[in-house]
DNA sequence: GCCATTAAGTGGGATAGAGTGGGATAAATT
DNA sequence: AATTTATCCCACTCTATCCCACTTAATGGC
């Protein structure tokens, strides 16, 4: 399980370190191979980043689904049609795809979060306001977290 | 079960020491390993910390929800984003991470409050005045511990 | 009550490892 | 063949972690 939001940088040939409690999750898997994909939230891009046995277990889920159901069609398009395996290089950095990287403009400055079985990479800037955002709308609805059992 | 406030001070590597009383609880649960992350009351920001297994337990249910749901994906962003799990050390001290301690904007002073099954960290001012601000409340409006069937 | 002993909380040096940057080589593209 | 892009390797910096030492508060016996 990942847990925690890291700052890292993204270094002019377009690699990111993996922080080191992410990592070490996917070595308990046995396996550091990585699926990125596209993603946004707020109208704010970033990527999900899966470790590969996660993003299996998710295919399978969308293989159930109506095929040619028209929203499904367009998820698939939208989210499965970016996906990108990616490994891990010895020093624990991933190369990020230019065309994913453009995507979430991401620049210098990242922040990577947990999300349970994966994690998300933003830009700096748009993951301040992403937070920002969320922490103002859960402070407005305090029922919501009474509703989990807080 | 945490009982009780503590006054105690972050040291320049931003360690902070957890009381006596609380380690007992953890060693008490044979695992001393804690979750911490952000939390806000009364728009005041402040840490929430979990021994491991109750933590767990918290996870378990955030997963049974919808993965995409917006309010879900909100609150992940932001509770589950910030946690980050944290050992505590032959003293008995932690790390408090560099994003939880900006974001609580944690200084010196330090008060540990329990809550229940976790407890949460404070910058000293802060809780001095969330702290009068709800004996305020308690003693403005005579039915409120009545309203909560207490 | 008073002193001795232990434990709790705090501070700081040393070390190993994480994160970052950049050059060199290999692979792919044109 | 030439240019670009990815991979491998080495080096530097900074921070988390480990270890030891000091201070103060709590505990126990006389």
């Amino acid at each position: 399980m990942f847990r925690g939001s890291f700052e890292h940088t993204l270094d002019t040939k377009g690699r990111l370190s993996i922080p080191a409690r992410f990592r070490e999750v996917l070595l308990g898997k046995g396996d550091e191979r990585i699926v990125i994909t596209n993603f946004v939230i707020d109208a704010t891009r970033c990527l999900d980043v899966y470790p590969l046995d996660e993003w299996l277990r998710f295919e399978e889920e969308i293989r159930k689904k109506p095929k040619f159901e028209r929203r499904m069609v367009l998820f698939q398009n939208y989210y499965l049609g970016g996906a990108c395996e990616c490994a891990v290089d010895k020093h624990g950095r991933i190369l990020i795809p230019p065309l994913l990287r453009q995507y979430a403009s991401l620049k210098r400055d990242i922040v990577l979060v947990s999300a349970l079985d994966k994690f998300r990479v933003w830009d700096k800037e748009a993951w301040k306001k992403v937070f920002a955002e969320a922490e103002e709308k859960l402070m407005q609805d305090p029922d919501f977290l009474g509703d989990l059992g807080l």
